[in-house]
DNA sequence: TTGTAAGCGTTATCAA
DNA sequence: TTGATAACGCTTACAA
């Protein structure tokens, strides 16, 4: 199919390239309604559709955003599989292109960083989920590229931040097993790293039980990655080593899931022998059986909210810094896997 | 972060831009080996980064590949909740990056085609997952820009198409349930439109009924929608007014997933009760309860394929045309949905 | 083997 | 208000 060109249609208009350019980019006030008229109509006799490659080198706007995702452990494939992610993803996709704003979705090959990309494709921003190292940040720094953090407790006011109250959701998880009675109860977690998700939810789970006055014991929480088959593990062990433990905050709702199949393996039954609670409220958390009690946080929605701050950073001004980061709020979803206890 | 442009990397070096070109498209025997390592060592001290803009602006390629998946019904998300379409970006993602290409993924609004996007992003290439209705591929044909499907029956060799062969796979499903004595099978199913995908796995069912010389009964066939919800209606109306099914072939594992949650609520178990296989072997499929039985495809490796394949067009040559569609394997997996009837 | 220079489609500057 | 025209960074004839 033959490209038309801004000159062909400028041509045809009978007005300068300029003219079309600007009636294309809504500078009215600058052009006669006569020539927008008259550019208008030959744009669509001719079937115009302008090149973002062009535009983009000219100096303005590429209409790209870069949006990254981690990987799986070995590094070969993105994590999108993680329900957590694509929700996400899904969120930011739909309010991106309510904007004309297209996405690249990749994730980051090992050592490499993220700069190569943003540079060679001219993006005019970024939403990172996922933690790397302090040097990827520093990085994209340096390209002075609005960007947003999901996932992250970077504390650097450079980078916006759209994130949920980890240490609440955290509290609320292990309030609710508490208050249904329980007073042995486990958590199973992925690596906790200073000023990370997992801490928070962890420091949350610390507080609820000193609240409930009850003694924190490091031999009930299980951490090593915030996975399938690693809640699949800890379930196990916990049917097999821990019959005193009578409940479980699963760190997510993929680590919960797994939690309940490795109890089942082991012959011990949610919620009847062992209640489980998750986070997240992925979709199969309410398609799964029992359906799982967990800790929601509108995904989608924490995805649209990330590209609208996007939008907002890139539109407002080019230099202005993040504000405060947005809280995405939690609520408790009280589903079938935790029962209650002390029945009074 | 300041721009390194390859005229700074030329004069550094000491020699043309084109010459500069030349090396970093390793368009070598046109350049002395002398020139290129002064180039590359130029360009390793500058830390110079393309511009992929005006490369593609260039008239060259701009790396740039479109990826659509199917939206939601209400045509506000991308259906990359669904696990089916995430394994499948996952594959595809992998592929590209390893070869250097980016890729947009993006859903198609309503109404709207993908010439605009492809024309406006110079797309060197296209992968479309889902159907569509036929001027969607009639307009992606003018662009003449290489395109896979996957998902589409759709007989144009213009396309290329990686695919499996579901009516084999339905069969394969259908006969799995016949081999463990079942006689009243029931499918559910997406709508069944002509050359559709669920119309061959239908066919296969109807094959496998009538080589075991079983009555196709088609009060047997639930067909409406391929989601978890319409699996669920299912598996209620199996469970309340089918008493005599025994087994069920959902069309997918979300809808078997479905299938077996709207028996369970009406209070039939499955296998005990009725047994049920999916198709796709989308990872929940061994992480649910019970692990389920079904028709396995590699979808990551799909996705990989279909990269495979349109890279490899895109390489070949501006116009060959394709080649016959590449049939991904197929195989039964047996977990714990199905229940043998008649021990023998 | 190398360098010069003409595009590629836009935007933006600056006169008119 | 308009319209030439110079960037933008790169590729690629064509010349040297």
């Amino acid at each position: 199919m033959k490209r038309i060109t801004i000159r062909e249609v400028s041509e045809k208009a009978g007005v300068s390239t300029a003219a079309v350019s600007y009636v294309l980019n809504g500078r009215i006030g600058k052009v006669s309604q006569e020539t927008v008229d008259k550019v208008r109509k030959a744009v669509d006799e001719l079937g115009y559709i302008p090149d973002f490659s062009a535009r983009s080198l000219a100096g303005n706007r590429s209409k790209l955003i870069g949006v990254v995702i981690p990987q799986t452990e070995d590094r070969k494939q993105l994590l999108l599989q993680n329900p957590f992610y694509s929700e996400l993803v899904c969120g930011i996709e739909a309010r991106l292109r309510q904007s004309g704003y297209h996405m690249i979705l990749s994730g980051v090959d090992k050592g490499e960083g993220y700069l190569d990309t943003s540079m060679q494709r001219n993006l005019d921003g970024a939403i990172i989920m996922g933690i790397y190292q302090e040097s990827f940040y520093e990085d994209l720094k340096k390209v002075r590229l609005p960007i947003v953090l999901i996932d992250s407790y970077i504390h650097d006011s450079y980078f916006h931040v759209v994130g949920v109250d980890d240490e609440l959701g955290g509290y609320l998880a292990t309030k609710h097993l508490i208050d249904n009675g329980h007073t042995a109860v486990a958590l199973v977690t992925g690596s906790i790293r200073k000023d990370g998700v997992m801490e928070k939810r962890f420091l949350g789970y610390k507080r609820a039980l000193k609240e409930a006055g009850l003694f924190y014991n490091p031999d009930y929480v299980f951490e090593d990655s915030v996975s399938y088959e690693y809640g699949q593990e800890a379930g196990r062990v916990i049917a097999e080593k821990h019959p005193d433990i009578t409940a479980v905050f699963a760190v997510s709702d993929m680590v919960a899931l797994g939690v309940i199949s490795g109890l089942a393996e082991a012959g011990r039954h949610v919620p009847d022998d062992v209640s489980v609670i998750g986070f997240d409220d992925i979709s199969v958390a309410r398609m799964c059986h029992p359906p799982l009690t967990t800790i929601r946080q509108d995904i989608v929605g924490r995805g649209s909210m990330a590209a609208e701050r996007l939008l907002q950073a890139i539109t407002d001004s080019e230099e202005s810094l993040p504000q405060e980061p947005t809280v995405m709020p939690l609520t408790l979803v009280q589903r079938d896997t935790v029962r209650r206890l002390t029945p009074e």
